[in-house]
DNA sequence: CCTTGACTTAGAGCGCACTCTAAGTCGTAT
DNA sequence: ATACGACTTAGAGTGCGCTCTAAGTCAAGG
């Protein structure tokens, strides 16, 4: 029994706002989702997984358009493979990147945080 | 024999570009910078620091409204110590948690790289 | 004297990623 | 029959953080 959900649903379970799903359909980051008799969407555990990856990709920075290309990847079948490969790599050094430029600056941060505590303790 | 720069140095040395360094100063982020006889901007070491650490709270994701907080703080004197210091360590700890969550994020994006990896070698 | 170039201001414009609105279509409950 | 509520579309609006433009001032060099 495959579990098939309405927008609002959808939007539920991944988080995403039902606007912002439609937008990212629009926007191609996701195929055509499937419509029942009435032209309303259902969303099948297939675009909830797509949803849940992009959304990881999302949030770790990527922009919308070069989450718009790795979808065309997708589409364009099993011949992308070494290119999707290629995107998630290159995303990959991005992150880590700026994960370790964040630690940096959390640290300067952090020593900021001790002067002034050792302000407050001397009063 | 204290350092002075225009826009112009302080955007090199800074990173920050003279359009955003003015914003800055209009937005309150900056306290307003000492002119010279012509009305030109001239930044000192202690403008220069006051930039490198808001680039990082910037950096770190900090939004500018908050930044304007913190520097407001400043401007209120030594008595506001405890509150900037409230602040940084709120910063700190959505930085932390920020941190944490694109650590996992990046996890799975792994996890998908070394499937297309595997892929890729069977062909 | 005049041009050049770096600065000044106020304010318009831009790219991103949504977010919301208006007007319309369904299926169901009263 | 009709009202309700969830959906549909196209397209307008929003918030953020710059980024750029236009028009003007000023000091120095040719």
């Amino acid at each position: 029994m495959a579990t098939t959900l309405t927008i609002a649903d959808a939007a539920r379970v991944s988080g995403i706002s039902s606007h912002a799903l439609r937008y990212y359909e629009r926007a191609g980051l996701l195929d055509p989702v499937d419509r029942n008799e009435s032209g309303h969407r259902r969303y099948g555990d297939d675009d909830l997984e797509r949803i849940r990856f992009l959304t990881k990709l999302r949030a770790t920075g990527m922009p919308i358009r070069e989450v718009r290309r790795y979808a065309e990847l997708i589409k364009r079948g099993a011949d992308s493979h070494a290119e999707r490969l290629a995107l998630l790599e290159a995303h990959r050094r991005a992150v880590v990147a700026q994960l370790e430029e964040t630690a940096k600056n959390l640290d300067l941060i952090e020593w900021k945080i001790n002067f002034y505590r050792e302000r407050m303790e001397q009063g």
